[in-house]
DNA sequence: CGTGGCACCTGCGTTACATCA
DNA sequence: GTTGATGTAACGCAGGTGCCA
């Protein structure tokens, strides 16, 4: 066994060696096998630490995870083991701890990633709202166009479907009606101009929420779509709404 | 100054055993 | 009493570092 040796570090040139000799009886007989060593340290009561062994090697741990050698030492002489045991807890205790971090990240992230995906849900909805609105809107006024026709909600437009916007906020999860609710059923002008200040305010959120937007949206040219005119000008802006996130 | 050998340290994967449900 | 899961002390190995001839 030779890495047995090896492994004891420095201070195994000093004491760990013959220490390691004293703790482990079993080998004095030189030709004892592995299995039959490990074997006779189980049968040995002492295998596993005392609370207090323990209750002095956490309070270490927590203030420093790596032992200098001297402090190592020191450690294994006031708790009457081997500076190579002392070593090989605080190794185990790093190990336990990286362990226990990795869990603990995953579930952070876990509950991230959850977050995203119910973000992303609450988008979906909204833009399946906004589709509505349009359809309903460009009726209103007068359009026809094809995109438009292609648009059409599956549900049928339901306008009411409004009283989900402004409420997609997923970092806030705050309820409630968004504050242009009600006011579509007013003139053209007012139409448009609502329209517009939404599509601002919406960029702004989308903005706040994220870097998982689509960076076309990031692009002002097919955000203001609805332009100073407030009339849906160009099919492939409406063609564009359709595939977004779809 | 570069190099090889050596001692030492550490992380990682694994083993052997104890304990518990 | 047996068995599977879990925790832990210890081992074995590989890779890195510092020292020295």
């Amino acid at each position: 066994m030779p890495s047995e040796y090896r492994e004891g570090g420095r201070e195994s040139q000093v004491a760990g060696d013959d220490a390691k000799l004293e703790t482990l009886p079993c080998l004095e007989a030189p030709q004892a096998s592995n299995k039959k060593m490990k074997k006779s340290i189980s049968n040995n009561n002492n295998r596993r630490f005392s609370d207090e062994q323990i209750k002095l090697l956490e309070s270490i741990f927590e203030s420093e995870s790596k032992l200098e050698p001297r402090k190592k030492m020191q450690v294994a002489r006031e708790l009457g083991l081997q500076p190579r045991q002392v070593a090989i807890w605080f190794q185990n205790r790093r190990a336990r701890w990286k362990s226990k971090q990795i869990e603990k990240d995953y579930k952070t992230l876990r509950a991230n990633y959850d977050n995203l995906v119910s973000c992303f849900e609450s988008l979906k909805n909204e833009k399946q709202s906004l589709l509505a609105q349009l359809q309903k809107l460009s009726e209103m006024m007068g359009l026809s166009s094809e995109d438009c026709r292609n648009s059409r909600d599956p549900e049928g437009g339901n306008t009411s479907t409004s009283s989900n916007y402004g409420n997609t906020n997923c970092e806030t999860g705050a309820a409630g009606p968004g504050p242009e609710n009600g006011r579509i059923g007013s003139s053209q002008d007012d139409v448009s101009i609502q329209m517009e200040h939404s599509a601002q305010q919406d960029h702004r959120e989308l903005q706040g929420r994220g870097n998982y937007v689509d960076d076309s949206l990031e692009s002002p040219e097919t955000w203001y779509i609805f332009g100073s005119g407030g009339q849906f000008e160009q099919s492939s802006n409406s063609s564009y709404w359709l595939n977004f996130w779809s």
